[in-house]
DNA sequence: GCCTCTATGTTCGGTAACGCCCAGACGGAG
DNA sequence: CTCCGTCTGGGCGTTACCGAACATAGAGGC
């Protein structure tokens, strides 16, 4: 057997730019590690740096009075973090966690504003990336209103294995409580309900997804739905 | 007594721009009348054109399966609708109702291009309303988890309040059940006990608001925070 | 081996919704 | 005045959660 070969890895927004103004966009930042719960940014506070994943994971999270907070946004390498700049705006309005680590593009905020001035077709991309999370918060909100705790867990799982491009991944239930916005007990049970129907396999925080066709057909169609969005803007 | 006067209505995004350019907008486009209850977008839909209400009341609804929608935005004449158009998409991510009749400033699609191409503020300003909404989506999902309906049916009430200023609309009890996303009995639960504390007056479709600082202290943080993010970005 | 810490599983009573159905009440049209 | 459509109020059983507490079980350090 070959030893495990590791791709390098990308960010999918990036990839649709010219070889050209990639490669600047590469030079003009430096790749960083994220950190396993490091808290990149709290609400209110001033957007130094944006951060393009290439195998990390950010987690937006909303505080709410009267709860822990939610997460309303999940971004992997299909995307980025720091959209309010894109929009003229230097503060986040969200706290950003690292829900995965792994190598992120980090590009100071003076700087990428700089490119995005300089390089229309990176700031439409920006533009229509913004637009693209607008449309998944919106059906995020309607997802947390009415689907029940296992759909939403199935998607949830979907939407992270997507993006950590890999069956297998580290997150306990303590944690998809929090991103849920439920009870850890309610997550045990549509856990063990998902575990139960053969889709997925877990033990002490290791996740494996076993049945992706399966897991859809238990996830709602939300999932379904930020694909599309995703899909209908970048083709 | 003196007949009632009507002010002229404006809209505040509008009023941020120099007068000269103003002008400029308000003759690039027409101003409409909004017509209650007309769907002015579905979701998909080709953008025609934008609107920004000078009265009127627009509804912004995420289609949601397992149930008949549910609101994610209002627009007043504090706002706009068309925000993908300046994001660089021309579809909408969702259903518009006209939810308050009035006056509304109309432009096509084309020539509202035309000017955010030409119009450097503008455009910042579109912009930063759309950061806004964004902020505003991410709350209202927190909101529609985690608070009771008796807290955001005050909430309801007075971003509608703040929208028509007046104290006094129109809005059954229906209508309010399908935006909060919750039965009429709900609604009729959640009013009641409004109405019992001295807050408002409703009958038959006519609500009242009497006691608005009251009504604040029943509404969830969401309100206020609503608000704070609308005043970071726009003073 | 043993201990400890973290993760998972279970149980209890409580509650804020749900769907469904029916009853009353007002107001405008005829 | 009567009729009818719209709007509001209430009851009933059900459900998916909640908060709190307690019980097991695997993984790693020593």
């Amino acid at each position: 057997m070959s030893p495990p070969q590791r791709a390098i890895a990308t960010n999918r927004l990036l990839d649709l730019l010219p070889a050209h103004e990639r490669k600047r966009m590469l030079a003009a930042g430096e790749t960083v590690d994220l950190v396993f719960a490091d808290v990149l940014y709290t609400p209110g506070e001033t957007l130094r740096e944006v951060y393009f994943p290439l195998e990390g994971l950010i987690s937006l999270i909303v505080p709410i009075e009267g709860a822990n907070g939610l997460e309303v946004g999940l971004i992997g390498n299909e995307g980025m973090f720091g959209i309010p700049l894109a929009l003229g705006v230097d503060v986040s309005a969200v706290r950003a966690v690292v829900q995965g680590a792994g190598l992120a593009l980090c590009i100071g905020a003076a700087q990428f504003l700089v490119e995005i001035g300089r390089n229309k077709v990176l700031h439409q991309m920006i533009d229509r990336y913004a637009f693209v999370h607008l449309s998944q918060l919106a059906q995020t909100a309607g997802c947390n209103r009415f689907h029940v705790v296992e759909a939403r867990l199935a998607r949830w799982l979907l939407m992270t294995q997507d993006r950590v491009h890999n069956d297998a991944f580290h997150v306990t239930q303590e944690f998809l409580a929090l991103m849920l916005g439920v009870r850890r007990v309610g997550v045990t049970r549509a856990a063990g309900s998902l575990q139960n129907l053969g889709l997925i396999h877990y033990s002490r925080g290791n996740i494996a997804v076993l049945d992706r066709r399966g897991l859809k057909a238990a996830a709602c169609g939300c999932y379904k739905a930020d694909r599309d969005a995703y899909a209908r803007v970048f083709g």
